[in-house]
DNA sequence: ATCAAAACTGAGTGACCACTCAGTTTCGGC
DNA sequence: GCCGAAACTGAGTGGTCACTCAGTTTTGAT
């Protein structure tokens, strides 16, 4: 089993950060040390190769999701839709492979003939906005959050908001983390319940 | 000048839709009915050419968003962040094809090689976030956005929200479309100017 | 110690790739 | 109509690719 991991976790890393076609078997087998035959003994085929990343990574994902919610106490809604949306940077952070790949294109492409491929990723995204789905019900329940947004398109902006931060941060297109403040400011705003008069 | 205007036209909508790797020469070849030699003799290499795309891109974009400036007289700065961002949904439909490469890695890929292809990528975005940026400094100056938001940054995150929505779009992830109205929204309340107590 | 299954090997294969080049056709100014 | 330049051609080339397969090594249960 050794092999078969080693290789799982190198064919992440390149093709995220290479690209799925632009990985060849032979630089995998050399970085790995195992054979090219071994690849294909346990993968199949390179897609099936990228299929096991992307199960794999559904599975972390949603894993680490799953634990950050039954450890976390919260204090109001508003406060849990902020620390989702500081969970998930710190884990696309933490998790930086696995978040640029599903910002590459081939796991779209595959999952319009490969029906494994689609199921993955709808998990994977229902599973996170589900989580701020939830932040927001939570929110309305308790006052904090305002009564007349619709939850799952509230919870859909949101998840544009700080998916497309990671996007810039992995493009290094501009300094993402000077606009942390900024976002959660803009989240806090753009949910918080209507202020009373005085 | 005609299998040239003919070539670059298959290669963007080829590159956008299907890839930089995995569009071959020989396809684009049978769809232009320009022999291969003729599109080496017009860009020299796979690369070039998806430069001259890239700078095509870049002008039309721009182009495009600066008569879309001279044309509108705006009412307020807020409204005018709201046609901005409405403009730049409409043209990411009409021009799908050209932002949709601008979502493809491999442009990204060159650029860290390439300055040319930086250049031309910069230009881009700073373009578009400087249209955001104006609009908000002219709705701060007229009292319809809160003045203590940072103009560039928010810009930013304005940005970050209208560009995820169009990923959201062009990879089917959901019905974009039924987002708009709750687009428009966050954007108007993250902006808005505290209301004054009666 | 034995043995079958599982893991692994790497040279070999045919297909495809970007790119070349020597030659042909088209175009525009006179 | 002539001529040089620009546009265009497509068979050919060397290299790389995903994948195969016949054979070897490792593993683990008995």
């Amino acid at each position: 089993m050794k092999k078969k991991e080693a290789i799982l976790k190198v064919a992440t890393v390149l093709f995220a950060n290479k690209g799925y076609p632009d990985t060849s078997m032979q630089e995998l087998s050399r970085l790995t040390g195992a054979a090219e035959g071994t690849i294909f003994y346990h993968f199949g085929t390179k897609e099936g190769l990228l299929l096991a990343i992307l199960k794999q990574t559904r599975e972390t994902i949603v894993r680490q999701f799953e634990e950050f919610l039954e450890a976390r106490e919260f204090g109001s809604g508003l406060s849990r839709v902020e620390e989702t949306v500081s969970f998930y940077l710190y884990l696309a952070g933490f998790l930086e492979d696995q978040f640029l790949l599903l910002h590459r294109h081939h796991v779209y492409q595959f999952s319009e003939t490969n029906p494994e491929f689609r199921e993955h990723l709808e998990e994977i995204y229902n599973c996170l906005t589900d989580f701020f789905e939830w932040a927001i019900i939570a929110g309305q329940e308790d006052g904090s959050i305002n009564p007349e947004l619709h939850p799952r398109k509230t919870a859909l902006i949101l998840f544009t908001m700080v998916d497309g931060l990671v996007r810039f941060k992995n493009y290094n297109l501009y300094d993402a983390g000077a606009l942390f403040n900024e976002l959660m400011n803009a989240c806090r705003t753009m949910l918080q319940a209507p202020q009373r008069n005085n």
